[in-house]
RNA sequence: GGCCCGGUAGUUCAGUUGGUUAGAACGCUAGCCUGUCACGCUAGAGGUCGUGAGUUCGAGCCUCAUCCGGGUCGCCA
């Protein structure tokens, strides 16, 4: 049997425990015991830090025993003075002193844990996701569970202070079969019908300014039933925000003051404000990406017309066929890119779709290029010159139709500045992204969908081309990124009826589709809307990047694995037929081939 | 759905050209040790080599399939 902590009542958390003298009484799990034969040292662990017990054979010998008797990861209750220690440990906030015990309870024993619990680790992440409540005992991930929990404290200081008023959205909403899929709920009342889990509280906030609340935020948790990625899971949480009266600048300062205000308060760093923006189209052209990691450089340049005269044909026919030749220069790559390691970065975009990578590899005297046997007198050195290369630089060069192109370098350039370790850590180099394209192309049903959403307003002089040049329409709609990640997306809506019945009927919805799905909010906007616009701020990825972490599962207390599963608890799973009936549903399971 | 990477004691890894009894470190168990702090010393236990077929006299190693995990493309209004 277990002991209780009857008469002992905490006193201190083991990691602030520092002063010498008086009595502390501290709980924990057994980090380390160090028996010496006549004295038993445990480090005792907290979500505070550890701190160190002695225990004495000669002066306590029952308690003595007990302390032996103990096992990693026990979970202990100590009582004793605190005392200075003989020899400091430089190494620790709690080093100069040790608790000498004179009361012990071993409140809880633990088997042996399936790994370590050890600060720096090594151990297989699906292990440790097994045993997550093990995993999560770890200081390093409580520290990032706990910074998480002070970005979203100051989150709420912040906007409260500006005005905003916390809404409760709902988590059973209407299905809306746009976008992302939707995680579905039956329901039982009325079956064959089903709720749906958000994707975001979107048309929710909007009917919030309808009513007039004026300046709404939410930390909203919303669901999204597509692939993982290391920045992608199925359930994630947004800062939610929508203003009335305002216009994109409006919202933007808002949001600069609160990047500002958490990066300063939680990590102490300044953020210059205002951020630096590019549109779109500059950052798809610049960097092959919309959202560019400014880090550093190598920056894509667009060589089509120095090369589209020289013979080679991958160039020239990549031009013929409507495509263009780009270049990146990876400063200072010739050495660490041999050809060996440039056939990986071939390999890889390959696999985004490109045909081949050319390259000028500078290490020698002399340029070594890839296309050296179709060049003319000069033609490298004009090559060179365009793209500013210069011995040991390495330039990349792809030819073929723009968008793979772009998306090609885009990605080459993050690979090779990784490789070369020309990343700073410490920079958070923030960029609005504005303009964004209205529509996009979809290829399966060939057809101009809406790239927001369609409650988005265009840019006023973009609203007679809604129909008649789609492609060019941009809209008031912009991103946030910081360091090659897309933190947050926030856009204008449209609150005249008119105009979104237009914008509709450019999607190609009929008045019947309309009405069915979002004729609420179409009803709503005819009792008049202030003009409002707003923004959702990804909370886990915001905490991801603060904490270093690569992953959002070193911020995320209880995370699903790449096949939206959850390893500790194993869900989804089967459920009763019982439960089914109740619900009117019957399975049946894709066989696979 | 495509591509790439990984899976060997509890954990992290090594394992030669396919060849005898699959090793190390840490952890664990037992013992010793009165100032450790990644304590030290001695001894011990611990393995369906992810799973299933196949090739072979012989498979941890080769082949095929499959499962699990990671990264990524598609996808993510």
């Amino acid at each position: 049997m277990a002991e209780n902590m009857k008469g002992l009542k905490r006193t201190h958390y083991c990691g602030e425990v520092i002063q010498p003298g008086g009595i502390a009484v501290v709980g924990g799990f057994v980090e380390r015991i160090r028996n010496k034969g006549g004295v038993i040292f445990i480090v005792l662990r907290d979500r505070t830090g550890v701190v160190q017990l002695l225990f004495n054979d000669e002066t306590e010998p029952e308690i003595f025993e007990k302390a032996a008797s103990c096992r990693s990861e026990y979970v202990l209750m100590a009582k004793g003075e605190v005392r200075e220690r003989e020899s400091k440990n430089d190494k620790l906030k709690t080093g100069n002193v040790e608790i000498f015990v004179t009361d012990l309870r071993i409140l809880s024993k633990a088997q042996t844990t399936p790994f370590e619990i050890t600060n720096e680790t090594k151990v297989n992440e699906e292990l440790r996701l097994k045993y997550r409540y093990l995993d999560l005992r770890r200081a390093p991930l409580q520290q990032n569970i706990i910074m998480r929990h002070q970005i979203a404290k100051v989150t709420r200081d912040y906007f409260y202070e500006n005005g905003f008023i916390e809404i409760e959205t709902p988590m059973m909403m209407k299905s809306t079969p746009e976008g992302a899929r939707d995680y579905l709920i039956p329901s039982r009342i009325h079956q064959g019908k089903f709720y749906a889990l958000p994707q975001s509280p979107q048309i929710y906030k909007q009917l919030l300014m309808i009513a007039g609340y004026d300046r709404y935020i939410q930390l909203a948790r919303c669901f999204r039933d597509e692939d993982l990625r290391a920045d992608r899971q199925p359930e994630f949480t947004q800062i939610d925000l929508e203003m009335s009266f305002v216009d994109e600048e409006d919202i933007q300062e808002c949001v600069e003051g609160f990047v500002q205000r958490v990066f300063k308060e939680i990590m102490g760093v300044d953020v210059q404000l205002p951020l630096p923006g590019i549109t779109f189209a500059d950052a798809m052209n610049r960097y092959g990406t919309d959202k560019p990691d400014t880090r550093f450089g190598f920056e894509i340049q667009d060589i089509t017309d120095t090369v589209k005269n020289i013979g080679f044909p991958v160039f020239r026919n990549a031009v013929e066929e409507g495509g263009t030749v780009r270049a990146i220069n990876v400063k200072n790559g010739a050495e660490v890119y041999t050809r060996k390691e440039i056939d990986k970065l071939t390999e890889h975009a390959k696999g985004i779709g490109a045909k081949g990578i050319a390259y000028i590899r500078w290490v020698e005297e002399q340029p070594n290029c890839s296309f050296v046997k179709f060049l003319g007198e000069g033609d490298l050195d004009s090559v060179c010159n365009a793209v500013d290369a210069q011995r040991g630089d390495l330039v990349l060069i792809c030819a073929d139709k723009t968008k793979t192109v772009l998306s090609t370098l885009g990605a080459l350039r993050l690979i090779a500045a990784k490789k070369l370790g020309v990343i700073s850590e410490n920079d958070y180099n923030f960029l609005w992204i504005t303009e964004m394209p209205f529509f996009e192309y979809d290829d399966e049903s060939n057809t101009w969908v809406a790239a927001h959403h369609p409650f988005t307003m265009p840019m006023e002089e973009c609203i007679d081309d809604l129909e008649s040049n789609p492609e060019s329409v941009r809209a008031k709609a912009w991103d946030l990124v910081l360091n090659g990640t897309e933190l947050s997306s926030g856009s204008m809506r449209i609150t005249d009826p008119e105009l979104q019945q237009k914008m509709f009927e450019a999607l190609g919805m009929t008045d019947e589709e309309i009405q069915a799905k979002f004729g609420f909010l179409v009803d709503a906007y005819r009792y008049a809307s202030p003009p409002h616009g707003g923004m959702g701020i990804g909370l886990d990825r915001l905490a991801m990047i603060m904490c270093k972490a690569d992953s959002l599962r070193d911020v995320t207390a209880f995370p699903k694995v790449q096949n939206a599963s959850e390893l500790m608890s194993e869900c989804p799973s089967e459920v009763d037929k019982a439960n089914l009936d109740v619900l009117g549903i019957s399975v049946s399971v894709k066989e696979k081939k």
